[in-house]
Order: C-alpha cells, then structure tokens, then sequence
DNA sequence: TTGAAAGCGCTAACAG
DNA sequence: CTGTTAGCGCTTTCAA
C-alpha cells in the first residue's frame, strides 16, 4: 500500500520510506500494472483516437499534435484508423471504449446509429467525447473541432469567381469514401453554378495522388483545358502543376490552380500553388487542450498531471484562403 | 461466467442460451471491460508502438502497415512518440510495458541501458519485442525489421562514383537527433572520400524540409555548385529540385541529384528524381505478421482471431536506388 | 504516516 | 453445457 502511495502521491509518505522504496524499485524492474491500477481506480489515461487513415500526413499531424499535447499530461494515446468506413468506424469506437478511455477522439460528425449511441453513452458516463475535422452546427452534442467543409468548397469557388474565371473545374479525391472531400466538392459546384458559370466535376482515380493529379491534368487537356481548376487537396494539385510546367502551359494565364490543405510543397511550386490553410496539427493540439480542460475540470485527478502550459484555450485558427502565383 | 464465455468461445455455448444472451446485449450497451479480462487472463491485446514522429510521412506508413496487419486479428495500437530523444523513449517503453501488452514495437536499434534493460526484461517475459527502421548485425536480441543506414549511405555514394561524379555533396536532415540519417551522411563521405573524390557534407536547417531543401540549392550556388549532391530526404531533393528548376541550373548536365526515401512526388519532378526506394509501409506490414506470427506459435490465444492471411511470411524489399533522370 | 480489509470486472479451473 | 469459487494487482477507505 505504501509503494502504490509512493507511486502516486510520492509527498504523502516519510522521506526515510521513500529512500527505502526507491531503493528496492531501482533492484526490481517493477512495472505498475495499469490495468490493475485502471480497475480498482475506474480511470485510465488513455485517450483513443479514430481517425480513416494514419499514413495520410494531413491525420498524421492531427495525431501528432494530440499526442504531443496529451503525452506531456501522463495520458496516453490508442490509436485505431477506419479506411474510411463508417462500419469500421463503429466496430472500433466500441472495440476502444472497452478500455475505458479518458476520452475518446473520433474523425468528423457523421456516424452509424449504433456508433452514435456508443458515443452518446459515453458522454453520459462522464467520458469527453470530441469530433474533429468537422463541424455540424445541427448537431452539437460532442465537442467539434473543426471546420464546414461545404462553406470551404463554397470559398473555393468564390475565389475564382471573384477574379473572374467563368469556366471551372473541381478534380475532386479518389477515396470515395471520403465525404467531407465530397461536401466541399458539391458546394464548390454549387457556389460556381449558382454564380451562372460553367462548371465541371470530375473524379481523380484510387491511386498515389501526385501522379494521379498528373493524370488528371492530362484528361483536362485531352477534353478541353478549363480556365481554372480547383483540387480536393494539395498533393492533386501538385500532381497537375508539374505536369502542366512539363506540358508548357501558362500558370495561371492560360491554366489558374487552386488546391486544399497548404501542404509545405504549396508555397514551393513555382510563384506557389493558391491553397486553403486548415492547420491539421492545430487541430490535434485544440482537441488535446480541450481534453485536458475537461479532465481537469472534472476534479483533479491523481494520474493526470495538471497540464503544465495552463491549457491555453486556444481557438481554431479556420479555414483561409491563400493567394498565391497560381490564381 | 455464461456471458463471458459466450464473448469468447460461443460455440460452447448451446444456441438457446446465445440467443438470450445475444438478445440481452442489445438491450443493454454492454461493452466488456478490457481492463477487467486482462488482468484476469494475463493477455492483452494490445501492441505497443514507439516511434520517433508520427506526422513524418515515413513513419506514418509505418504505422499504418503494422495497425492494418494488426487490427485484423483484434490487437489494437497502443502508439506513442519519441521526438527522436533516447531518454523519451525510454520513458515511453517504461509507460508502455504497465499495459502488458502483447507485443512491443520501437524504432532503431539505439536504446539507453534502462530501456534496454526493460526491453530484455519485456522479452525474457515472452512478449515478442521488434525493432523496425534499422538492423545492427552485433546485436540479434530483438526481432530487426529494417536495413542498414551505413550500407545505404555507401550505396548512394557508389552511384555518383560509378557515373563519374568526383566532386559531390551530402546535404544531411536537421534533424539533428536523427542518428540514423547521420550514419548514412558519414557512410556516404567515407565511401567517396575513399576513392578519392572531393566530398562535402552540410547540413539542412530544421526547418520545413521542403523549404529547407531549397535554401540549401541557393547556398551551395553561393558557395560553388558541387558536381553532384545526395540528399537525407526526398524532401529535401525535392526542394532543392524545384529551386534548381527556377534558377536555370539543368539535370542532371550541370547538377546531378539523389534522394532518399522514394517519395509519390520523386517520380514526377521532371525526368524524375533518383533515389532509394525503402518500403515504409511493408516495414509496418512484415512487423504486424511477424508478430502475429510469433503470437500463435506462442499457443493459441483465444482473444486473438488467427490472421485470416495466414500472416505469409514476406520478407522486407530491402533498400534499392531507382535511378531516374536526375542522375 | 502506515497498513489491513475489501473489491474493481473479469477469467481459470473445476464441479455439477 | 452451465455455474461456483477464487484471485489477477491494484486503489479506496478507514483504523491504528
């Protein structure tokens, strides 16, 4: 009992017992058993995250920027990833809660009912339960940390609107499942077409993005060059840029690009790729603070070590629109 | 007693009581406590991964191949990050190990002595323990799943060599706790310096890569452009690539190039970029079924469903230059 | 400041 | 095929 309080609480025991107690940790390899601590104490530190795939950099960094805000507080991170299945989804949010997380962190608004319940059981129990990457201001029962994709799309598309491009295309993602990619899509198109100019969607193949931007840029000049085209992100978009450079097309005279995600090539291609800023690693760190906000709040538990950096509340920074050479 | 079994090995139990069992649990939102049947059975479940960066694209993949290999047997991904430091690693190992997990993943082959010590005691305890990105030849006491950076660095200073470059530059990470990145750097100077060429190494700033990658171009013009350079990152190639493009220097006539890595976009600046291809995601998918292999020779595990893919037992694609046109 | 008792929710072993 | 008993390693509570 003195070892587990020296564990936790180390002030709480005699100076002399704590020498004693180090001493013999120091011969022992003693690991505590979190599972056994997590059982008798009903608390864990574990924080699990859900995300549609880990190798995509824009959900790395969001993990990345969790997990350096959270690991800094003695919690730890379950990672689970979905392919982009909503079925997946909800096997792992309930594969996860079994673990009886700290909190629990999924990927966007949109849910199986079964995995909505889940989450909603959750939050009852007392478990902060966040969305990032988009918002749904219809539905606010879950703590959201991130943007409208449509009012993105829309923004987009206003752009080019607002420098007078009549004629557009949108080179929207292959990953099919991806339907935050497909919100902005459609409200792109919509925001174009509502605005009487001539608009077009048109869908990048599975494969690697780069070289599927490529192809892309091929198929456009194939059927017609569009004045502007506008990409479901910025790996799309670098694909067509260096193709159109190989293929002597004029950027943005002849050809205005614009993409999404501000990825670090962006600003490197040429006079730079127009792009939309979303700050994926912000949104990782926002979620963590607001984590650890909460756990805080709901009394100050031993495991947790109170956030150093007071868990500086700081806001989203939201989508905005970079100009670059490209528009 | 009935439900759990029911959870675990329902064919022992007869249907009619499934069937009552089954129809309880979809009135209740019943969710096992994991915590609970680890300790109870001394299994589970859970792999642990530790690697220096998870929003660096390489090791994401990593993670991504290990977590989709995994996460089809029911084991779940405990990860945590290092930011490249020995003594955080070590932290996270000790942290790690109270979860018990089922296996136990790190990055490189360098440990400190204490984490050294908690890996062979992790081992001695039968958890399978695997070290992947690296292999050190002296040191068989871990599963390695990687390659060797010196070998690399010497085969990417053989290629300049062989086409005749004898006046070269290797522009190294700003990762400066990179350690693997250092050895190819000092294995790539010995080689050339070896055979007599004029060598140089510099180092990137730790900035952005890309960018990084750039600044480095304009500071080797400024100070005499080197016949050839080599790069720690195809990042930092790609950088310099576009720079280059922009200030009329041609490739490879005036300046060869050579990465590392294989990134999407090396194949599509240019003529291509020439680099080492390296296979991050079969790193994490050879991980995954060498530890699920391991796991059920070590008996079969109830919790754990025998891999589908009865866990073929690939080897690793080992490291390979791909020559393209900028050398 | 320390320690004894009880119990967290589950599973192993065994009895019925 | 089902259910009883004991106990996993820790924490909570409370007494000394």
């Amino acid at each position: 009992m003195t070892v587990s309080r020296f564990l936790r609480v180390p002030h709480e025991v005699a100076p002399a017992t704590a020498a004693r107690i180090e001493a013999a940790l120091a011969h022992t390899a003693y690991t505590p058993n979190k599972h056994a601590g997590m059982l008798a104490s009903g608390r864990s530190n574990i924080v699990a995250a859900i995300v549609p795939n880990i190798s995509n950099a824009t959900f790395a960094q969001t993990v990345q920027g969790l997990s350096k805000t959270v690991q800094g507080s003695g919690l730890e991170l379950l990672l689970a990833s979905t392919n982009y299945s909503l079925a997946r989804e909800e096997e792992q949010i309930r594969a996860v809660l079994g673990w009886s997380p700290s909190g629990l962190v999924v990927t966007g608004c949109r849910h199986t009912p079964a995995a909505l319940a889940l989450m909603v059981a959750a939050k009852a129990s007392g478990t902060p339960v966040l969305e990032v990457w988009d918002s749904n201001p219809r539905d606010k029962r879950f703590i959201q940390i991130g943007f409208s994709h449509p009012a993105v799309g829309r923004m987009m598309a206003r752009h080019f609107l607002q420098r007078g491009y009549r004629d557009m295309t949108y080179v929207d993602s292959g990953v099919i499942e991806d339907f935050r990619a497909r919100e902005r899509a459609n409200a792109f198109v919509a925001e174009a077409a509502k605005a009487g100019a001539r608009v077009q969607l048109i869908t990048a193949p599975q494969s690697e993005p780069i070289a599927a931007g490529g192809d892309m840029l091929d198929e456009m000049l194939s059927s017609g060059l569009p004045r502007a085209a506008a990409f479901a992100n910025d790996n799309l978009a670098t694909g067509a840029y260096l193709r159109a450079v190989q293929r002597d097309i004029s950027i943005p005279h002849q050809f205005a690009m614009l993409g999404f995600g501000d990825f670090p090539i962006a600003s490197q291609l040429g006079d730079g790729l127009s792009t939309v800023s979303v700050a994926p690693y912000d949104i990782g760190v926002v979620c963590g603070h607001r984590l650890l906000a909460l756990l805080n709040e709901a009394g100050a538990r031993p495991g947790i070590r109170a956030s150093e950096t007071p868990a500086a509340p700081r806001p989203l920074p939201q989508p905005e629109l970079i100009q670059r050479g490209s528009s």
